[in-house]
DNA sequence: AGCTTGACTTTGA
DNA sequence: GTCAAAGCCAAGC
């Protein structure tokens, strides 16, 4: 079963985020099994656009920080989404990031 | 068929 | 501690 694109992969993945919880590019990139192609990840999300299923406002850069709020409708919609999930947001970075870090490869094991 | 782009990560100085 | 450059792979044109 792997006539989905890389995108649908991350999508995936993305989806599997819990609620109140987000992630790294390249923690996904990594449980995909493209360790340093976080870059692809992005990208996907920019393909994520059609897909209203994929939270990419849980994706966030390894620093935590929301790189990716101006690709939404609107530069706050990312930040008041996450905080609409109970995450704290200060200057578009997640506050506690680390303890709101969640690693997709816990629950995919690497596939 | 090939070159450019891209919401990142890591390593080096 | 911060700043700069390289690397990576897949989709789009």
């Amino acid at each position: 079963m792997k006539d989905i694109s890389f995108f649908e992969q991350v999508w995936e993945v993305v989806k599997l985020i819990p609620c109140g919880r987000v992630t790294s590019y390249g923690a996904i990139a990594r449980a995909l099994g493209s360790a340093q192609s976080s870059r692809m990840v992005g990208w996907a999300m920019n393909a994520a656009h059609g897909q209203p299923d994929v939270p990419a406002h849980r994706v966030v850069n390894r620093n935590g920080l929301l790189t990716g709020k101006m690709h939404f409708g609107a530069p706050d919609e990312m930040q008041r989404r996450l905080q609409a999930e109970g995450i704290k947001v200060k200057k578009d970075q997640i506050v506690h990031f680390e303890k709101l870090f969640w690693d997709p490869i816990k629950e995919i094991g690497g596939e």
